[in-house]
RNA sequence: GCCCUUGUAGUUCAAUGGAUAGAACAGUCCCGUCCUAAGGGAUUGAUGUAGGUUCGAUUCCUGCCAAGGGCACCA
């Protein structure tokens, strides 16, 4: 992982190339007497167009009853005056854009920023001294790890990740279901499996489940013995229970520990809702009258008040409900961590659930309440409809990277790299993180094992692969003892996109911080490999040539970009594949 | 019924209110003496629907249609 440190002013205002563009736009409108708040940057969709474009002269136009050509052509006038040094010409094109265009000089100079930043690259100082706590993944114990989580686990650990980049101290939580009504599910469907010991294996655990949730649905007399389990659990005073529940519960949370692994998590803090349990009842009963109030035997909370649902926080067996434990874990978590900001990360079905949680936080711990931060993401579904782990109907996420790492290592058969296995498991990761970072944080996914994970093209392997490649043109250039170059000023007919887009890399990171969307740091690395590919295809790169010192300080630019990128998407970077 | 999401090529996804709506996969056609072809190049093809706001709408607002999610003792 690169070492977020303090970085030093002047590789901010390299940063800041945005910046200075927007003053001097700002300072030439403000000369001709005319206001505007924000100045709005872009970068046009056709390189043609140049690096960034404004579309002050537009809005302005109107203001003034000018036609915004003209308006632009003014504005330029006063720009081009004070211009700065890293902008090479402005133009007025269509309805009235300003357009910029960068030196050589500049996108020279921003490859040695690449490289001397290193593993920095890319990283801001917008958290700095920001402690934040990021919880995701959340699996139960009994239950199956299934690709939800997995979706869970990529999406928290690509945002928490992004937040660390951005200066923030991190630390990842999974808060773990060990009781509650599925425990109790899991234990009776395994006591009527016939098996002894939950120890043999923990595959029995995710039927064990299914069978309960099953009979539980079907018949009264079962659920009032489910729910006289789930009374025991929490009471801890039948020894057979309880040795199938701290077996269980040990052999889950194992083998979670072996996924988590393959795909790069280390939590800092782990919670469960058996110690959020008895918090949240007491923090609940002592507040009824002034918050909740008894209903049926139950203890609710009236959200149709707030427009939000009226939920059950204590039931009627005097239980903590999973909304009274989430209140806890508010007040376990900011006790245990002294944090400016705490994120949790759930799948959408939660959504409206979380704001009751959070209108009630809000009345009981306002402060904690004003720094939580809920995000969901979508669903992963399945083409036959929505996943079930009551049913049974799962796709487990360790089954999910072995077949993905089998397809790979088929793919893999005339390689002859050592380590075969090893990459095999990051590509089958990458792939599969890939798939659900490509998209907006927000949207379901349809997950179709033969379309949703692809090799080719908008792919994790596709970034893993051109990273290879710029390793193997590094190496070569090793052997041919062709030195890093970047004084000189070359223009390299097959490299100018590449130029373009690398110096791009920090206000993607910034924008992807701002809004909680990874997404926006794999759609820029996909064109960015892109681009390295096609000029890799076009230019040969270690030759005996006076360009091929630079061309191999671009690769070398490339290859730390889209590491560090990767980084960031929580997907590994092989050196050979 | 009420509330929340989401509707973009055949498919999976992009698009900060802007310029000719980008990619990838699939289809058709090229590229192998050369640093890894998991690659490069060319080509066919899309904003659910009806209005509104705006100089400009895939993006904002409203109606309709469609899909998904949520609505008291599950998590």
């Amino acid at each position: 992982m690169p070492k977020i440190a303090v970085l030093n002013v002047f590789l901010y205002t390299y940063v800041m190339i945005r910046g200075v563009l927007k003053k001097a736009i700002k300072k030439a409108v403000t000369s001709l007497e005319l206001e505007i708040e924000d100045v709005h940057l872009e970068h046009p969709a056709e390189l043609a167009y140049g690096d960034y474009s404004t579309n002050v002269a537009m809005t302005l136009a109107k203001q003034v009853g000018k036609n915004p050509k003209e308006l632009a052509e003014e504005i330029i006038r006063y720009i081009v005056r004070n211009k700065p040094e890293e902008v090479e010409k402005v133009k007025v094109a269509g309805a009235g854009f300003i357009n910029f265009h960068l030196s050589q000089e500049f996108f020279v100079k921003s490859i040695e920023e690449v490289l001397k930043q290193d593993d920095k690259w890319g990283s801001n100082n917008s958290l700095k001294s920001q402690k934040t706590m990021v919880e995701y993944t959340d699996p139960n114990p009994f239950k199956e790890f299934h690709i939800g989580h997995l979706m869970s686990n990529a999406i928290g650990e690509s945002i928490s990740r992004i937040i660390e980049f951005s200066g923030a101290k991190v630390k990842r939580a999974n808060y773990q279901g060990d009781v509650g009504l599925h425990v109790a599910k899991a234990i009776w469907g395994f006591q009527h499996r016939g098996s002894t010991s939950v120890l043999e294996n923990s595959s029995e655990l995710g039927k064990a489940y299914a069978d309960g949730a099953r009979a539980y649905e079907e018949g009264e007399d079962v659920k009032e013995e489910i729910k006289g389990i789930n009374k025991k659990v929490y009471d801890r005073n039948d020894d057979e229970i309880n040795k199938i529940y701290d077996d269980g519960k040990k052999i889950s949370l194992e083998h979670f520990e072996e996924i988590y692994k393959k795909l790069g998590t280390k939590f800092d803090e782990y919670f469960f809702e058996s110690e959020a349990g008895p918090i949240g009842k007491k923090l609940v009963e002592e507040n009824i009258g002034k918050v909740f109030e008894k209903s049926d035997g139950a203890v609710i909370f009236k959200g149709e008040k707030y427009g939000l649902h009226t939920r059950v926080f204590v039931n009627s067996e005097g239980l903590p409900t999973y909304e009274s434990k989430d209140l806890a874990l508010a007040k376990i978590k900011s006790e245990r961590y002294d944090y400016n900001k705490s994120i949790v990360i759930t799948a959408s079905e939660q959504k409206e659930y979380y704001q009751v949680v959070l209108a009630v936080m809000k009345k009981i711990f306002p402060s904690i309440a004003e720094k939580t931060k809920h995000i969901t993401h979508g669903m992963m579904r399945l083409p036959s409809g929505k996943m079930s782990s009551r049913t049974g109907d799962v796709i487990t996420a360790e089954s999910l990277i072995d077949e993905v790492r089998e397809r790979v290592i088929e793919k893999m058969k005339d390689s002859d790299i050592d380590n075969k296995e090893d990459i095999a498991e990051e590509i089958a990761v990458g792939a599969i993180k890939y798939s659900i970072l490509k998209q907006s944080v927000g949207k379901d996914i349809i997950f179709n094992m033969d379309k949703s994970l692809s090799f080719e093209g908008d792919s994790g392997p596709y970034l893993q692969y051109a990273h290879t490649r710029a390793n193997a043109v590094l190496e070569k250039a090793k052997v041919e003892n062709i030195k890093i170059q970047t004084s000189g000023v070359y223009i390299i007919e097959g490299a100018i996109e590449l130029e373009k887009l690398l110096y791009r890399f920090p206000e993607v990171v910034e924008r992807a911080n701002k809004e909680y969307e990874p997404h926006y740091v794999t759609t820029y690395l996909t064109k960015l490999a892109g681009a390295f590919n096609s000029f890799y295809a076009k230019e040969k790169i270690v030759e005996k040539s006076d360009t091929a010192p630079y061309k191999v300080a671009l690769t070398e630019a490339f290859a730390n970009t889209i590491k560090n990128g990767l980084w960031l998407l929580g997907i590994k970077a092989p050196d050979r594949m």
